[in-house]
This record gives structure tokens, sequence and C-alpha cells, in this order.
DNA sequence: CCCTAATACTTGTACAAACAAATAACATAT
DNA sequence: ATATGTTATTTGTTTGTACAAGTATTAGGG
């Protein structure tokens, strides 16, 4: 029973091997956005954010593109605030929404991380060619 | 360029979804032995300490198989000594070290937890049949 | 209009994780 | 024996996350 590992089911061992995997590579990239003083929340906010060109986004908009979206989402947007890379102001419309948008900082602060997160998500991946990444997202997909 | 995703490495992609996917399956399981009023923290440490059938583990042994393994996991100790699942004593040759050892009581919830545990994992595999899942298992462990 | 419900966001609190420093016991060299 | 360094564990502090409740504003039915 425990000569190997077969009294373990498959799905056990997949199920830890992405837990760990997941963890490990949350935290690489999160020490890599570090060295600009933010956080992995923080960096995925200013990316949504960026990705909208302009137009302002709600709490909302941004909340359920995030991982763990829920009500600290004012918290982590408050910390991007202090620091100048976000600007929120009440929308005029609904005065319970707000409009975020990056500004020019926030916009730099991401333009000298892409570099460095690029070559750190190269690193992770480094071992993979491309047929097998896309097969391993496809499969994940179906988690 | 917003036509599509191309302009978004692979590598992004793939890592993007690792760390949802890791999230996602990190809060069913984290769930599932809540039922139980255990974090997955101490849940593993459990099922690290059964791994051992009877023979003592120091803090050590139990920190290196954990996924965050660091200074906390002594008040992740505490918690299950509290609970009578886990027993700590010193180690009588090295006076620096603990002796930790799974309690009858820890043994009964980990059996209680270990059904729902396999069906949550069964849960979460079940889009996916062995192969894939094999396949799967040798890719991530790549990164 | 007025009341009630729903929506959008914020705040409070408890618990967990990250990081650094402290304590205690042992090992080694003198 | 004594000083020095190393190992094993613990504690302090700050920050992050989960869960629940609160506030403000709008929407809809009478």
């Amino acid at each position: 029973m425990s000569i190997d590992d077969s009294s373990i089911p498959l799905s056990r061992k997949l199920i830890t091997t992405i837990i760990k995997k997941g963890a490990k590579v949350t935290e690489t990239i999160s020490s890599t956005v570090k060295e600009q003083g933010i956080t992995l929340q923080q960096f995925n906010v200013l990316r949504i954010l960026r990705g909208r060109k302009g137009k302002a986004a709600s709490l909302q908009d941004v909340s359920k593109d995030m991982i763990h979206a829920n009500s600290n989402t004012t918290r982590v947007i408050d910390k991007l605030v202090d620091k100048k890379y976000v600007d929120r102001k009440q929308c005029p419309n609904d005065r319970r929404q707000i409009e975020l948008t990056i500004t020019k900082k926030g916009l730099d602060v991401l333009a000298i991380l892409d570099d460095k997160v690029n070559t750190a998500e190269a690193e992770i991946t480094k071992d993979l060619n491309e047929d097998s990444m896309t097969a391993l997202i496809n499969e994940l997909e179906k988690i």
C-alpha cells in the first residue's frame, strides 16, 4: 500500500498538483510585481483597467475579472488610489456606482512590469512547447 | 488587436489559467474540510501525520510537505493540538525538536473527511478521463 | 409620492499568510 | 569549560482574505 502511489486516486494526485503549481506560479508572479510595490491583486486590477482603453469601469466590472472577487475589492482599489495609479469618482448617472480609470502613473508602472512579468512567465513555462501549453489550457478549462 | 486574444502570449494565458484553477480547486477542497471545522492547511497536516503511521514527525518534517511552509506552521499545529487532533511533545534526544503524532480523534476526523474529499475531487475532475489526468499531471510537473 | 425591495459599494471583524526577529538547545573548536 | 555558530521552533507585526452586516442610491409597485 505504500510501495507505490497506486492507493492514491489519480484525481487526488491531479488536484494536489494543481493546488501546488497554482501556489507556486502565484508566488512567482507576486514577487515579480512586488518589485514595484504592488500586490498581484493590485496588478490585475491595473491590467483590467488598462484593457478598457480609457473607458471607465465600475467596481463590479473589475470584481468579476478578479480571482478573489468580493468586498475586499474596495480596499484593493483604495491602495491604488492612494498611490495615484487609479482615479475613482462617483458616476453622475448612478451615484451608487464609481468610475475607475487608470492614470498615466499607473500605465507607467504597468509598462515597467510588462517586461519583467513576461520574462517570469516565459521562465515558468520554458519546458513546455506551444502544443503542450495549448493542450494544458484546454484540459484545465474542463476543471 | 482586441478582435481575438492573439496579442496575449500563450504562456500568459496558461499561467492565468493555472492561477485561477488553482484558486478554484483550493476553495472547493477548503470548503469541504471546513464542514469539520478545520482549514485546508490543518487537513494537510493531519494527512501528513497519518501517512507516517505512528512514527512521530518533527515540525520540519511537516513543514516541508506543506504548501505554505513557514513559521506559521507552529500556529497551524497549535490549533490542531487545541482540538486534540494532534499530540505535541518535546523530543527527548534533541529538546529543540518536537514530536508530532496524530490522535485517535484526529484519525476519526480524517475518516469522516476522506469520503467527502474524494467526492469533491471526483466532482472537480468529472470531465477528465484517466489519460487526460495523467497527461495533465505530467505536463504540470514541468512547471 | 411613499414604501419596499433591489443594487452598488463600503466597513467591521475574525482569521490566515508573509516576513522578520527572537529564543532555546545543540555542535564544534579552542 | 567557554565562546561561537548552527539548528529547531516560536513569537511579533503587518498585510491579505473571508464572511457578514451596514450605508447610500435607485427602481418599481401601490
